[in-house]
DNA sequence: GTCTATATAGCGATAGAC
DNA sequence: GTCTATCGCTATATAGAC
């Protein structure tokens, strides 16, 4: 056991912690790396400069978020709802048990999706873009009256709308003045499986071969 | 016509484009008065500072576009489809017509959901809670099935699928390789109103009364 | 109302000793 | 691998002339 290893992995915990509570810009490698309990220099011995930083944090979690995913769906009998929850439960299951500092994560990842910085946009489309694809296939298997862009479109819903329930959480808990439990995995995945199923359900839009 | 009111909208035309493409916090003022023409001093005179700027970029543009959704919900006959069309295509008309600049706002306020800062944060709640209650209140006549809780739930998923397809089309671009167009308001209209209209009819999560 | 000049502070990055 | 010290730059904000 380096101490090389434990440094690194304070510098990505404290990373992830501030970029998720502040965000990314707000975030200062001198906060980074006080919270770590490491040096200014630390950081750009390791990882080269911030957006080396940035890119680490990123792809040490979602490679695994991803694995997680499609072990879930190559186990699923079939039905929509269980593609919906090998989709979901993992972003979920990071905020309960979470190997420490990953609980932050989900947060932050969902909002990185609409990120303006053009590094994490790149490393969303390409690192979500296989696992994404996937589970579009898994889904034109079970919605044979959709065609594949009618499929990509509800996909994007979907994400959209689980990425909003992760990360702004705050507006459904002020405006239900307590009703609704924005932080309880259980209760949002309840919710979100009903929704967007139904959603998935749909009539399509256009026929097959029809143009818009 | 005062010199004043035009440097004061230049100033906030700016901003607009600039922290719709950028982010907020990466717009300095230097950029922004740059951008208007205007002296980087102006802000302070105007705006007081940049969060005063920031809080005049959307009360700006977010009182008229809850006016119209509300004067379209109250045209609605009743159908569920047209509740989901007063919320939604105001803000995709400004990204058509748009009084020059209000064409960038949508993609700002899109993002600004999951914005960390405390004031955008405040900004959006204030601003929008009394819309989103209005929203509420009519889907509950429309869906009597629903408890509030659960109407609260789905209309927060309808503004996260809202949001994300604003302001993360560039996902749906890259993984469809052309076969959707996320910026065109027609075909996302259609599919955002399709779907959700499906998922807000879902049978309920819960008997009326029932306990988490 | 608009300008220049500047105060004050923070940023990411690097060189070089240990 | 870790540290100190520092470079070069940018940020927001303000004072005071015009």
């Amino acid at each position: 056991m380096e101490t090389t290893t434990d440094t690194r992995e304070a510098l990505l915990d404290a990373a992830e912690g501030l970029f998720a509570e502040h965000g990314i810009q707000a975030s200062s490698l001198r906060a980074i790396t006080q919270q770590a309990g490491a040096n200014l220099a630390a950081v750009h011995y390791h990882f080269g400069s911030k957006e080396g930083l940035v890119k680490a944090v990123f792809s040490r979690r979602i490679g695994p978020l991803n694995l997680e995913r499609l072990r879930r769906l190559s186990e699923s009998t079939g039905e929509v709802e269980e593609v919906l929850r090998a989709f979901i439960e993992p972003v979920f299951e990071m905020k309960r048990e979470a190997p420490e500092g990953s609980r932050q994560f989900a947060r932050l990842m969902g909002r990185s999706f609409s990120e303006p910085s053009e590094d994490v946009r790149a490393i969303m489309t390409e690192e979500l873009g296989p696992m994404f694809r996937r589970f579009v296939e898994a889904l034109a298997c079970r919605l044979p009256h959709l065609s594949e862009p009618e499929i990509l479109w509800r996909f994007h819903f979907v994400a959209g709308a689980m990425a909003h329930t992760i990360s702004c959480g705050y507006l459904l808990e002020a405006y239900s003045k307590g009703a609704c439990h924005a932080g309880d995995p259980e209760e949002a995945l309840e919710h979100l499986v009903t929704f967007l199923a139904a959603g998935l359900r749909a009539p399509a839009v256009h026929r097959e071969g029809e143009r818009t």
